[in-house]
RNA sequence: GGCCCCAUCGUCUAGAGGCCUAGGACAUCACCCUCUCAAGGUGGAGGCACGGGUUCGAAUCCCGUUGGGGCUGCCA
């Protein structure tokens, strides 16, 4: 428990795609370890091979490295260690506190209803002997008469009556570690000091420091952190809820986002910033500003900071992930011209988007001209038409194809016609890229070059007009 | 049911007895700016769950109530 080198590590269980909570989870161990000066581990909680699939632990390796959240050792597969555990629970049974179970479940639930008491487990088996066999789990004799305090770094101390607790099983029937039993292991041997989970693991906390006692060994400190909950207040599931790293990195989130998102849901480092890099998280970090009540994990706050990031990204690197965004599409194709007429709009994209996948419909115009579905879908009016010939007639003089010159132009074309910049350009806009909204018009014109400008405003002059 | 945790705007939170007529951010509404959108600016609405204490003084401390959540598995 030496504060001076502490030991941390994040042992998630390969069941599914990378959670959200997980990464919560991950960063502030990541955080302490770091600020500390001490060391990180990634151990695969995988005991439960009915659960488990190697693909997920690839994922969730995948999406930690995309999160920039890294290792000093591991990863360490509880799969592997099979050994291990089987030693500690002979030795355990050796020592008196251990013994196998050979009662079902079903035995159990009947007992409960027989006696009317409360439900779990009330050591049948406790003093029957019984030695090891196939079908019969190993169960942890409680002491009854104690109490079990666990020191939580985010809590404080939280005290557990030991009669509260059932005799609980540390090996399945068939010989398989348990959660209690694997991890009780792995922390001694891996010397850690600090756990780092979520708070739904505080409730069986005492049983591992039961394990610790029985064994002599150090406890460590403990820091439970809040569920993350959905719009109902209800722990996010996979099930249900949407929840996966590896979604919302598809979708178009930075990882300094999410990982800047995910601080703040639960920890506050106080005052009224909201934007920090990772090295001025790691500065302020500590358990004791994290909070203790449940947090609502927002998409939408979550995408405001996308937003902010993708603003002030660089813009090279911006294009670099533009274009493997752009990669996605059937129509992008990596010319030097067409690199570079992104690299020209950009600036003006980067600004606007608040999720990477917006690239598309932000830049599609600019490398194919809209569908005549888009068009005939969007019809001009009459008043459109002259606007639309106008402009037409007018940009053959524009000279040097230039925005500024391109927005003069149009701007003496709106006051002849007595109308607004804002109304003009509606209809251009609409030919020309097929949408109501995107980058700056006059930019957009610019980039599109004369001709290709010309040939579009031509194309929906050829639409048909509509009825009425 | 039992055990444990929790409780400030819709959401994330600041607040560690007087600085609070409770601050910020997201979302929302209005207005301004504006070639669309975005950004920006200004302003608005919106909260200390309730009841008792303690104290000269409580969002802050204590107790209770209510409410919510987690766990209650031979899952993690």
């Amino acid at each position: 428990m030496t504060d001076l080198h502490p030991r941390l590590r994040f042992a998630p269980s390969p069941t599914g795609y990378f959670h959200v909570g997980g990464a919560r989870t991950a960063l502030y161990n990541w955080l302490y370890a770091r600020a500390q000066g001490g060391s990180l581990l990634l151990r695969i909680d995988d005991t439960d091979e009915a659960r488990n699939r190697p693909e997920w632990t690839d994922g969730i390796i995948e999406a930690l490295s995309w999160l920039e959240i890294d290792f000093d050792e591991g990863p360490v597969f509880q799969s592997q260690r099979r050994e291990r555990y089987d030693l500690c629970a002979q030795e355990l049974v050796e020592a008196g506190r251990a013994y196998y179970c050979q009662c079902t479940r079903e035995e159990i639930d009947q007992r409960v209803k027989e006696r009317n008491g409360p439900p779990g487990y009330d050591g049948f088996c406790r003093e029957l002997g019984l030695s090891q066999g196939a079908g019969r789990a190993l169960r942890f004799k409680v002491d009854r008469e104690e109490v079990t305090t666990v020191s939580d770094l985010v809590r404080g101390e939280v005290r557990f009556e030991n009669s509260s607790i059932e005799d609980f099983v540390l090996v399945k029937g068939n010989g398989a570690p348990l959660y209690v039993l694997a991890n009780f292991v792995d922390d001694v041997d891996f010397h850690i000091t600090h756990v780092v989970r979520a708070e739904e693991h505080l409730p069986t906390t005492p049983k591992a420091v039961m394990l610790y006692l029985a064994r002599g060994e150090q406890v460590p400190v403990f820091a439970h952190l809040p569920v993350l909950v959905n719009e109902s207040r209800l722990k996010l599931s996979k099930r249900r809820d949407r929840v996966a790293v590896e979604d919302f990195r598809d979708q178009g989130f930075l990882p300094e986002a999410m990982c800047n998102y995910l601080a703040l849901l639960g920890w506050s480092p106080g005052g009224n910033r909201e934007f920090f890099t990772r090295l001025e998280m790691l500065e302020s970090f500590s358990f004791d500003r994290v909070g203790h009540s449940p947090a609502f994990f927002d998409v939408v706050k979550m995408t405001h900071f996308n937003k902010h990031y993708i603003s002030v990204m660089d813009p090279a690197r911006f294009v670099e992930r533009a274009i493997r965004v752009l990669e996605g599409t059937t129509w992008w194709e990596p010319t030097e011209e067409n690199v570079r007429t992104l690299g020209a709009i950009a600036p003006l994209v980067q600004e606007r988007i608040s999720l990477m996948a917006e690239v598309v419909e932000m830049t599609e115009f600019l490398f194919r001209a809209p569908s005549l579905e888009t068009l005939s879908a969007q019809p001009l009016t009459a008043q459109d038409r002259t606007s639309v010939e106008m402009t037409l007639g007018l940009l053959s003089d524009v000279e040097p194809w230039e925005p500024l010159e391109i927005e003069n132009k149009l701007r003496e074309l709106a006051a002849e016609r007595e109308t607004s910049l804002r109304k003009l350009q509606a209809p251009i806009r609409i030919a020309l890229t097929g949408r109501r909204i995107g980058p700056p018009l006059f930019e957009s014109i610019a980039l599109l070059g004369k001709e290709e400008t010309r040939a579009r405003l031509l194309a929906v002059l050829d639409q048909p007009i509509p009825e009425g």
